[in-house]
DNA sequence: GGACTCCGTATACC
DNA sequence: ACGGGTATACGGAGTCC
């Protein structure tokens, strides 16, 4: 028997997919001991709404319940069909309109409705089923496919509307060990299709995976059999893939795709999976299968690379590499998804959506989809959203600039969470009292898990408990942004706030305790401290009996660890900094040390300075300049140390439109892209580079897409880039004494350049005992509750 | 025309 | 269909002298 409240309050196990049919019921397939089966259910759809004066004369049938309590949503209202659902709410709209100051478009603006558009999931609520109970990840039948195309057009990249370009090969795998590769050498396009067909209804996957799937090869591949007429006909119950579009938006990335829902079965875009991976983890460089494989360690060291422009080329003259590179896309696309898939898989299982649906919704969708299920079963009233805005955050500071070291990195593990269950912070329109609830089963669950993986004795158990371990603190950790978010139900700033500001109150006690105790504290953000632990401390163990000590009096349940231990560090500004570990390994982190928008000879040469740093070389500083300056200057550098990669998040129409009103700059980006012949789409991306000859020059008249810069005539603004450069070393400015730095950074060495006498300044930019006098200005009652210790 | 501020956008940290 | 606040950097436009 599992948690209700975290599972659902309907116990069926090996539920595989749902499918919402055309008649209005629900085809729920099940697999036991190797049998799939289907059944259907009744499906009643249904939104919920303020004020049943909006549905008055409705004519189609459809059913209202009342529900307990006063917050505002307090009609549930019921259909027979999900046609009918839509009616309704277009008589809705239309009443609500013809009484509003301000009209409405869609559904989602009406502030007296609220609807999951997603009729799976609602089946889901109302029913308390969720898919994969009594599974395991690998009882899954998964299969992985990968297409290659041709382009008839040497310059650009294959174009499934055009006639003469075509799908070369089909590279499949699955996870029971088989592959299969269906060869375009050896028959036209339709076989290939018809055959590609038959294998998936033969071979009977319950997940279809890809990586990039829904932008590339399922649109490619329908394209292709719209032409050659031949019907996807892959659904489990004989229907071709249902596709509608998405917007779908992981913390500052959003980006707009096509999804598809095939019948009985998920798709799985593995692209879309490593970027929901990448918005906690924030370590990847792209989103590419090939850098994904190399940075998980599972590319193989014999694994075939080919860019992408010379695929046509391969098949024309060495189809066999093709081949080969096909199936490693394959097998790459199969352990990504074997890496990161199970923490879906495991959440599915709590949540009431789709796997794929689980596999591209945001966390607070889920947190809030957990209690409306709740709140649906009790037949509870739901509240809108909170009024107002959150005005506190994480604390940050720094105390010291320069290079300081050793350094020991604490945090406060999972701050929010143990301060939202210890002070028992929930939002106060949550009735039912199952937030904290919900937090704390999670929370004891993850425990387990991981005293779990700890003691298992193979890898795979391993995996098992670290996957399921992993989804649970995915929705742990959401808890505390849920209360922020302005679109949740539940929002509750007011107790957002007072999560952050005990939140504060830790972090300036803990500042406090290390001071006390002769540590030196040089940087801080939000739950982690780096600091220099006093003289006396000498190893390993030394420094965890001190953490010990300075988490003496932090509240029960809020516990301090060691994050990391570093030989120096490299102190520039708040978050931003470098850590030299004992290993020799060099981390660097903030935006003004490492981002995408600087440029990739910056980046290089900010790397090597900071390496320099960490190993007091000023010689070697002064060296990279002149090198790097000569570089430049001798147009030795390629390109692609200039350029720009940016997002193109507006499409044209709005962007020209926003100049027009005076509402937006000019931007080279958008400026580069106008003079493109090739059209583009918000997503997409765009590389370019300046030109002229001097150094002030105005970006968006000065700029040049990446692939038209000639190697035989140079014309990067080389006047600019060395402006660029000279705007880089400034970072190192505050390391040093003027004619220092001027010095070190100078190409004048008529009299040679000597580093004899140059040092590295360390410096307070702040005393500790200022940052705890902040804590009267912030903090608007008695932090007694540990402060007076010690 | 340089120094300055303001503002919108982009990127990063936790 | 969409978690949050805090922070740095940059380009462009406007203002002042």
């Amino acid at each position: 028997m599992t948690d209700p409240l975290l599972y659902g309050h309907n116990q069926e196990q090996y539920i595989i997919a749902i499918h919402h049919e055309a008649d209005g019921s629900m085809e729920v397939y099940s697999r036991s001991s190797e049998v799939l089966s289907s059944k259907k259910i009744n499906f009643f759809p249904f939104f919920f709404l303020s004020d049943t004066y909006y549905l008055k004369g409705f004519s189609q049938k459809h059913w209202i319940k009342e529900l307990n309590g006063t917050k505002h949503f307090r009609y549930l209202c019921v259909f027979e069909r999900w046609s009918h659902m839509w009616d309704a709410i277009r008589d809705i709209i239309v009443k609500y309109n013809a009484g509003a100051s301000s009209t409405v478009q869609t559904y989602s603006e009406l502030p007296i409705l609220h609807l999951r558009a997603d009729p799976v999931s609602q089946f889901l609520m109302q029913s308390g089923m969720t898919l994969f109970k009594g599974m395991e990840f690998n009882d899954l039948y998964r299969m992985q496919i990968d297409i290659e195309t041709y382009s008839k057009h040497p310059s650009s990249f294959s174009n499934p509307n055009r006639l003469e370009d075509r799908i070369i090969l089909i590279a499949l795998s699955d996870n029971r060990g088989w592959e299969y590769l269906i060869n375009g050498k050896h028959g036209s396009e339709k076989e290939m299709l018809l055959k590609l067909v038959s294998i998936i209804n033969e071979k009977d996957p319950d997940v279809l995976e890809g990586h990039n799937i829904f932008n590339f090869d399922l649109p490619y591949i329908l394209t292709r059999c719209e032409i050659h007429s031949v019907s996807f006909t892959v659904g489990r119950n004989g229907t071709v893939p249902h596709s509608f579009d998405g917007r779908i938006s992981f913390a500052e990335r959003s980006f707009e795709f096509t999804s598809y829902e095939i019948a009985g079965r998920h798709v799985i875009d593995t692209f879309l999976l490593l970027q929901n991976y990448d918005t906690s983890k924030r370590t990847l460089e792209s989103y590419g299968l090939k850098y994904a494989a190399q940075h998980f360690g599972f590319a193989k060291p014999d694994r075939t690379y080919i860019k992408s422009n010379l695929i046509s080329w391969y098949w024309d003259h060495e189809p066999e590499t093709l081949t080969r590179y096909a199936m490693d896309d394959v097998h790459e696309t199969r352990q990504l998804s074997e890496y990161l898939s199970p923490s879906v898989f495991y959440l599915t299982q709590m949540i009431p959506f789709n796997y794929g649906v689980a596999a591209r919704t945001g966390s607070s969708i889920k947190i809030e989809s957990l209690l409306l299920r709740e709140y649906i079963k009790h037949r509870e009233s739901v509240p809108q959203p909170d009024f107002g805005v959150q005005t506190t955050g994480g604390y940050t500071d720094i105390f010291h600039t320069g290079v300081l070291g050793p350094i020991l990195d604490v945090d406060v593990e999972s701050l929010y969470p143990s301060i939202m269950l210890s002070e028992t912070i929930s939002p106060k329109s949550e009735s039912l009292g199952i937030f904290l609830n919900l937090l704390e089963s999670l929370t004891s669950m993850r425990l387990d898990a991981k005293r779990k993986m700890k003691s298992a004795s193979n890898p795979e158990m391993k995996g098992k408990y670290d996957a399921m371990q992993s989804s649970y603190k995915i929705l742990i950790n959401s808890f505390y942004g849920y209360l922020g978010y302005s679109k949740a139900l539940f929002s509750d700033y007011a107790a957002a706030d007072n999560v952050t500001q005990s939140g504060q109150r830790i972090l300036r006690h803990l500042i406090s305790s290390i001071s006390t105790n002769n540590g030196t504290v040089v940087e801080v953000d939000t739950d982690g401290i780096f600091f220099i632990p006093p003289t006396h401390i000498k190893n390993e163990k030394d420094e965890l009996h001190f953490v010990d000590k300075i988490a003496k009096g932090l509240p029960k349940g809020i516990n301090l660890a060691v994050n990391g231990r570093y030989k120096s560090m490299l102190s520039y500004k708040m978050k931003n900094y470098a850590l030299l570990g004992y290993d020799q390994s060099i981390k660097i982190k903030g935006s003004s040390l490492t981002s995408r928008s600087i440029e990739k000879f910056g980046k290089t040469f900010i790397k090597q300075c900071i390496n320099a740093m960490l190993g007091n070389n000023i010689n070697e500083l002064h060296q990279l300049y002149v090198s790097m300056h000569r570089n430049i200057s001798e147009h030795k550098l390629d390109i692609a140390d200039f350029l720009r990669t940016e997002t193109l998040k507006e499409s044209e129409e709005e962007y020209l439109q926003a100049i027009n009103n005076g509402a937006r700059n000019r931007t080279a980006s958008y400026e580069t892209a106008l003079t493109s012949t090739n059209k583009w789409k918000p997503g997409d991306k765009i590389s370019y580079y300046f030109t002229g000859s001097d150094m002030n020059i105005r970006g968006f008249e000065n700029c040049k897409l990446a692939d038209e810069w000639d190697p035989n005539f140079p014309d990067e603004n080389v006047a600019y880039y060395l402006r660029r450069l000279n705007e880089f070393a400034q970072k190192f400015d505050v390391f040093f004494q003027p004619q220092d730095f001027r010095a070190i950074f100078s190409m004048d060495d008529l009299f040679g350049f000597s580093p004899e006498g140059i040092s590295i300044i360390t410096q307070a930019v702040k005393d500790v005992s200022t940052a705890m006098l902040d804590v009267s200005d912030t903090e608007p009652h008695e932090p007694k509750i540990f402060l007076d210790e010690e």
